[in-house]
DNA sequence: CTCCAAATACATTCACACTC
DNA sequence: GAGTGTGAATGTATTTGGAG
């Protein structure tokens, strides 16, 4: 019920989204246009790029028009029996096709796309030259995979094509691969699940034998794992291209189906072999790196600095990039070849990787010799950065947080002071709405205050311009606009730029905006939902002493730093489900000020004072002597750790204070994650324990509020404890049957 | 190479004081 | 005691760089 009330509430919204902002003027209403600003932009944005659902994401196509690169570093003939021994690769796009003049110089295009590097490009355009004379003369048809020729090339490995690869451009001489050959292998000739991939390679192992036993029934397996959605998943089902296998990877988690990491690991690894030898990945083999990158990874002295660099210097040399010649355009190409070619997940951080050892290397060697990478810092920003706008306009912003922040003691309409994450999401909005009114065809230069631009029907503009981006399907307002509207009509508000008859305009808007309070998120309630399952809660509580057994291993091996990290966790979750405190609270927990102790100094409970808690209510609670041990030992095992601080934090951070509240939260979480198969942020723990409170219990409210800490109950009511009615329920189930034994047979 | 933690920029939700 | 206004968190995604 209170789901449909939230919906109708939106639907509301957006039909008046269109009349809300019809009387405006509309002079600075240009067409909507992307940020660009050189980076790129994500997430919700309802027109370009719109946001694709995770499951869309999942198959880039191979001829889509995107040029990727189809080279790999290292690979001898014969690596890929099924692929083929033919001695040059071709391009699949054109394969089978009469090509005509126009669709030579199309390919020109084509090809010199396909080589984004300039030394190669040049190669490029060479070789798609001496394509078109030949087209030109007539004889291109024999440049062409036609159908038949494709299935003549199955039969006969030999077959040679003329797609141009760096050895067969003559002359000028091209530099040579070194020492390798390009990988290239023709995707359309590749078998597209692993249901064809193991009836392709069966006859290599005369179908029986134990090996090919292992691949088939992990190949299986596999689909069961990966592919939910089908009742009874099989290899043909499966994908063999790794754009559309990866997707597929990284949603899977073992632990949701109580499977081991190892036994995970064993099967994504015969995956990986039934690629290999099927030819959609190349051999694992070490390859031969130009002598100009031996010498450059020369000065990496350390084991994991040069792996991290070893595979794109592979990939490099394969393409003749000398390491001076390596710039962005280098590091996305292998990012695109990774992609295409490898099972690696996490691309993003690959690439993250990939830039900071790329940077550590050109650290190491004379400076100017190669060229680092710059940051990407802003990468994400959608509102303006400062120095795109005047400097009156930012030093205005200034002024008007520095007086939020510290507001004179008769400065009424300033209030207390804000806090410090309000400040920092008023500035960010500021910014925003600078950008939207740049969107909405204003000059930089006319935003030089903030009081110019913080004015009703520019701020409704404003309004407009997030809806258009934010609203989910371009009917509903998002959750973010009621925010956004409050924070810049406040500004208003306070910079004196509002007459009488705004006001009233401003409560509409803000009144269509704001969304039905006192509704439990779906979200929330969709992954309570998973500890219906009874064994998963069980597991959940369990798993404080799991990372703490995993804390001790480590010790005992010697890995202190890994160690002191599995504790953190372990103490950390332990506290969470003993006492739901918010994150910021319990990262910050001072061992030496905030355990209760007794008179023999041992620690009994949990006592945060007021001053560090959201709500202002000191926080107390008794610790079981589990977790009393814990941390005791905790702090004895590590003690060379925390005597080196200064602070006595419990969860001391890497420098100096203790961890960062958002860090520790994501990391919880990621973790829970990995060994639970289950979504658990900090806060939902809150939920979790108020929802079981009020499943046992009708009457819980009280019992939650204290366990939450709330000062007002109708919070703890609203936000917390899905009340599904279960307890309700069963009292009532007690009491009717009570009621009916009265009346005897 | 991989994991971890921190920083940053939004995105979303929680929560209290106040009002009627 | 429910609804409102606005403040103050937490959540999520992405990057960086250090450690193992």
């Amino acid at each position: 019920m209170p789901l449909a009330a939230y919906k109708t509430t939106q639907n509301n919204g957006a039909d008046m989204a269109p009349l809300l902002f019809a009387d405006l003027p509309d002079q600075r209403r240009v067409s909507h246009l992307p940020v660009t600003n050189g980076r790129r932009r994500r997430r919700y944005t309802p027109d370009q790029d719109a946001p694709l659902p995770s499951e869309a994401i999942s198959t880039p196509q191979g001829g889509s028009g995107k040029s990727r690169d189809r080279f790999d570093e290292g690979t001898d003939p014969g690596t890929f029996p099924i692929l083929h021994s033919r001695q040059h690769q071709h391009q699949p796009d054109h394969g089978g096709r009469m090509m005509n003049n126009s669709d030579a110089s199309g390919m020109l295009q084509a090809v010199c796309s396909t080589f984004p590097l300039p030394a190669m490009q040049m190669q490029a355009e060479q070789a798609a030259q001496h394509l078109v004379g030949k087209a030109e003369q007539g004889s291109f048809f024999e440049l062409i995979e036609t159908p038949e020729a494709k299935s003549a090339a199955a039969e006969d490995d030999a077959v040679a094509t003329l797609i141009p690869t760096p050895e067969n451009i003559s002359p000028p001489e091209p530099p040579q691969a070194h020492g390798t050959r390009f990988f290239a292998p023709d995707i359309s000739s590749l078998p597209e699940t692993f249901g064809q991939a193991l009836a392709a390679i069966a006859p290599r192992y005369n179908n029986a034998t134990k090996q090919f036993a292992g691949l088939k029934s992990d190949a299986q397996c596999a689909a069961k794992c990966l592919l939910t959605s089908h009742n009874k998943a099989e290899p043909d089902d499966l994908p063999c291209a790794p754009v559309k296998l990866r997707p597929l990877l990284e949603a899977f988690y073992p632990a949701r189906i109580r499977m081991s990491e190892k036994r995970w690991a064993n099967i994504r690894s015969s995956l990986a072999n039934i690629l290999r030898e099927v030819g959609w990945m190349k051999e694992r083999q070490r390859h031969q790196l130009m002598p100009e990158w031996d010498t450059a990874l020369e000065p990496l002295q350390v084991k994991a600095h040069k792996g991290a660099m070893t595979r794109f210097a592979g990939y490099c040399s394969a393409r003749n990039i000398l390491p001076q010649k390596v710039n962005e355009e280098t590091i996305d190409s292998f990012l695109e070849y990774i992609e295409e070619y490898s099972l690696t997940t996490n691309l993003s951080g690959f690439r993250s990787c990939t830039r900071q050892a790329w940077n550590r290397l050109c650290a190491l060697g004379p400076a100017g010799q190669f060229t680092p990478l710059e940051k990407r810092a802003g990468y994400n920003r959608v509102g303006v950065t400062r120095d795109e706008l005047p400097a009156a306009f930012v030093s205005d912003v200034e002024t008007y947080l520095a007086r939020c922040a510290n507001p004179g003691p008769l400065d009424f309409k300033f209030g207390n002071g804000l806090a410090r994450e309000t400040l920092r999401k008023r500035e960010g909005n500021i910014y925003i709405a600078a950008r939207y009114l740049i969107d909405r065809g204003w000059q930089r230069d006319e935003i030089d205050s903030l009081s110019k631009i913080m004015k009703t029907d520019l701020i409704i503009l404003m309004m407009e311009e997030h809806f258009k981006r934010h609203s989910p399907d371009g009917k509903a307002w998002p959750p973010s606009a009621a925010p956004m509207a409050s924070h810049l009509f406040t500004i208003a508000k306070q910079l004196g730029n509002v007459t009488d008859k705004d006001l009233s305009l401003i409560n509409d808007v803000t009144k269509r905006l704001r969304r039905r309070r006192n509704v439990f998120p779906e979200k929330t309630r969709e992954r309570l939902a998973a500890f219906d399952d009874i064994k998963v809660l069980k597991s959940l509580f369990a798993l404080p002493k799991i990372w703490w057994k995993r804390a001790q291993k480590f010790l005992r091996e010697g890995q202190l730093a890994r160690a002191f990290t599995w504790a953190k966790r372990a103490i950390a979750l332990d506290i969470l489900l003993t006492k739901p405190l918010r994150i910021s609270e319990l990262a910050s927990i001072d061992f030496a000020q905030d355990l209760r102790r007794d008179r023999k100094h041992r620690i009994i409970g949990l006592c945060v004072p007021g001053h560090k808690t959201k709500t202002g209510l000191p926080i107390e609670a008794e610790l079981r002597k589990d977790t009393v041990d814990m941390i005791q030992t905790y702090l004895s095992e590590h003690s060379k750790i925390f005597a080196q601080r200064t602070e006595t934090f419990l969860f001391p951070g890497k420098e100096q204070g203790h961890v960062a509240p958002h860090s520790f939260g994501a990391t919880l979480k990621t973790s829970i994650l990995n060994d639970l198969g289950v979504v658990v942020n900090p806060h939902l723990v809150r939920a979790l324990i108020a929802t079981i409170i009020f499943d046992e219990d009708a009457d819980g409210d009280t019992v939650a509020q204290h366990m939450l800490g709330h000062l007002d109950i109708t919070t703890t009511r609203s936000h917390y404890g899905m009340q599904r009615g279960r307890a309700a329920q069963r009292q009532y189930s007690a009491i009717i049957s009570q009621v009916l034994k009265r009346g005897g047979k």
